[in-house]
DNA sequence: TGAAATGTTGGGGCG
DNA sequence: ACGCCCCAACATTTC
């Protein structure tokens, strides 16, 4: 008997559209057992959430329907993926294990042992492209061989590299009936404490639906919208991406030429930039890309963490951003920037302890992105620019990105009422307008637990400090 | 009505 | 791709 069956092992591919490893697993003669494994690590471990642990389990319900839809399904285990693969293998005659490229260190060093390990028994372990719009990270050298430090030099690079032919649905797996699986997890089961209330919908066709509407719409002026904090123009594509409902090449491919498209296409390069970088450089995951800034003393207060956690800050823009977080588990990128450097800046907190409640929270929390983008507001880490140009006034972002105070109130509804003047600081409101207003500051809505321009003064120290 | 106080705008420059 | 402070000069309000 001949084996030739394959296993195209999803983890974060969960697509059929444009999934360059099931594509081509279903061009060989043999039958292929689309599976996924529950890895306890990533799914209860430190760095889990509750919320992508749902927009996972969405994800997987919609990839085995779709699945379905080409006659085959998906079939799930639960543990060590080596000891899970391995025994598949032997179970089911597997020749070959089919997977999708994937960057982060945990993935790499995974994918890695369970190479290894299969290899030693004869089993192939095939990788295939379809996480970013370019693949062969290794390849991507400046002109003298060196790694791209810095972002616009990347992007000119990126852009020219050719891409790969965007993959059609196949038309027919085959997969055998008698493949043991385990029933998924039950959302309702899942622990409620870190479940946001308002969190959006996992799943391939989520995901389309998502795209379709943006680059039929809110993508033509997404160069000179992207900011704007209650209209929310962004594509909120984030979450989708991270899990691989939707592919980044596929989008690439599907958008134009016009400004807008442009500018999109260019934070589609920013994850491409991101993976890229602790692809290279590893050890970005715990410590400062710039060595000089690794001193640096932050200051290790938990009230002022929780506070900031909770969005109670006495900043309003700051609290209804992490408010946002809190309850859709999705925030918007500039109140991403404006609590990212509240935190690094003015509470002078570590970066990482941000990037961990983020990782905690957000359902599109990807290591790489998350790390890039925290380094990059902390002024810690790769595309250097100056502290100085790093410190984000909130009174001020909130003039320029929520003018109306419709985000604010949207999210912080203790300041409903609160006139429009007050919205940068609604602790400067007289008496008798907190009366008026319903807001008592300090009963209904704190203090500022922290001066801007001092907590500024002091961080530019300790920067030239290290 | 004038002078002082307060508000607005714009450019230089910051490691 | 992702700012802002400061200060000078000018404009407006206040008493």
């Amino acid at each position: 008997m001949v084996k030739n069956n394959i296993i195209v092992w999803f983890r974060n591919d969960l697509r059929v559209l444009d999934n360059p490893t099931l594509s081509k697993a279903s061009k060989t003669d043999g039958n292929v057992i689309p599976l996924f494994i529950l890895d306890k690590q990533l799914f209860n471990g430190a760095r889990s959430s509750q919320n992508r642990n749902r927009f996972l389990i969405e994800s997987l319900i919609n990839l085995d329907n779709n699945l379905k839809k080409i006659k085959s399904r998906l079939i799930i285990a639960e543990g060590d993926p080596e000891l899970i693969l391995s025994e598949y293998c032997k179970k089911y005659e597997v020749s070959s294990v089919y997977i999708s490229e994937d960057y982060t260190p945990y993935s790499i060093k995974r994918d890695n042992a369970v190479t290894n390990s299969l290899n030693k028994n004869g089993i192939q372990v095939n990788k295939f492209p379809g996480r970013l719009v370019v693949s062969n990270l290794d390849a991507i050298r400046t002109k003298t061989e060196s790694i791209f430090k810095v972002y616009t030099p990347f992007y000119n690079n990126w852009s020219l590299i050719q891409r790969r032919q965007v993959c059609p649905i196949p038309e027919k797996i085959n997969t055998p009936a008698d493949i043991y699986s385990i029933e998924l997890p039950k959302i309702s089961d899942l622990d409620k404490k870190y479940l946001s209330p308002n969190v959006s919908l996992g799943g391939e066709d989520k995901a389309l639906e998502i795209f379709n509407s943006f680059k039929s719409k809110n993508i033509f002026d997404y160069n000179e919208a992207h900011n704007d904090l209650p209209g929310d123009k962004t594509s909120r594509i984030s979450p989708y991406l991270h899990f691989g409902c939707i592919s980044a090449l596929y989008m690439e491919s599907s958008v134009g030429q016009s400004d807008g498209e442009t500018a999109w296409k260019r934070q589609l390069c920013w994850r491409d930039f991101y993976n890229y970088i602790l692809f290279n450089y590893p050890s970005n995951i715990r410590s400062e890309f710039q060595e000089k800034y690794r001193n640096l003393k932050w200051n290790n207060n938990d009230a002022l963490l929780k506070a900031w956690q909770e969005g109670k800050t006495g900043y309003p823009i700051v609290d209804a951003a992490m408010r946002q977080l809190n309850n859709e588990g999705w925030m918007h990128n500039r109140g991403r920037l404006i609590v990212g450097s509240f935190l690094t800046k003015d509470l002078f907190i570590d970066w990482r302890k941000g990037e961990d409640y983020f990782q905690k929270m957000l359902i599109d929390g990807d290591i790489s992105n998350n790390n890039g983008n925290w380094q990059w507001i902390a002024s810690v880490g790769v595309d250097p620019a100056p502290v100085f140009r790093r410190i984000f006034n909130p009174t001020l972002q909130q003039e320029k990105f929520d003018p109306d105070g419709v985000y604010i109130k949207k999210y912080v509804p203790e300041l409903k009422n609160v006139p429009l003047k007050y919205l940068g600081d609604p602790s400067l409101m007289p008496n008798d307008v907190q009366e008026e207003s319903g807001c008592k500051i300090g009963k209904d809505y704190p203090f500022p637990i922290i001066n801007h321009s001092e907590a500024r003064k002091m961080t530019l120290e300790e920067f030239s400090r290290v």
